[in-house]
DNA sequence: TGCATATATCGATGAACGTCGGTAGACGAA
DNA sequence: TTCGTCTACCGACGTTCATCGATATATGCA
């Protein structure tokens, strides 16, 4: 299970790997509403590159577009960062079981 | 919060997000003992490369290297991914709450 | 001292990324 | 129908990343 995941996991990183990406993302989890172009301004970037950002999310499973007549409703998709999340949290647990040589001797 | 915290947080994701370096971590995890080049062996790149891979690891704060004469210990650094793993989980709680025009009728 | 081992650094090369201006397509409103 | 608005796509440019071979450095051992 580490030899797909890795690159799977990996994408997903990647996808939050970015300011203007992880900007978008806390934009839409902290949004009520409905955003369309209000993204673009949020971020502070031409619009073609949010359109981009937005395009990678898109790819990367993390949101989901919505066609509104004129415009694009943008939302997080659930569970999408699930597996992420879990993969991260075990790391992270792991970290905090010193098993190496790590010295606990933390002066 | 949302400033420097994105700049913070993305070059952390980006440290995660490449497969090498995901298999790294999830190695220094799941390993008992210590590592020393046994990584390189694990991932199946160069030396160079894997060294260069560890330096990113290392800048981003995510593993700590302790240098055993003749070979270094890796290990995962406690706190690294802890903010990562709480933004994460807010993104993904925010997920499950579809505050949005996301129409919950799902086919 | 001289050798073997293990890691880090340097330099180079090819690929991928981020950014933008310009533009095309879709749709509602007048 | 025509116009305005919004989003996605195209092409280009500069930057950064990933990878490797060659080499330097540090340390233990005989």
């Amino acid at each position: 299970m580490s030899e797909i995941d890795d690159e799977l996991l990996a994408a997903l990183a990647k996808a939050l790997g970015h300011p203007a990406r992880l900007k978008i993302l806390m934009l839409l989890a902290r949004t009520p509403g409905c955003i369309g172009g209000d993204i673009v301004q949020a971020v502070g970037l031409a619009q073609p590159t949010v359109s981009e950002h937005l395009r990678i999310l898109k790819t990367a499973g993390v949101i989901e577009g919505q066609i509104d007549p004129p415009r694009v409703c943008y939302a997080l998709a659930p569970d999408a960062l699930a597996h992420l999340a879990a993969t991260i949290a075990a790391l992270e647990a792991a970290s905090a079981n010193p098993s190496c040589c790590v010295t606990p001797a933390y002066s």
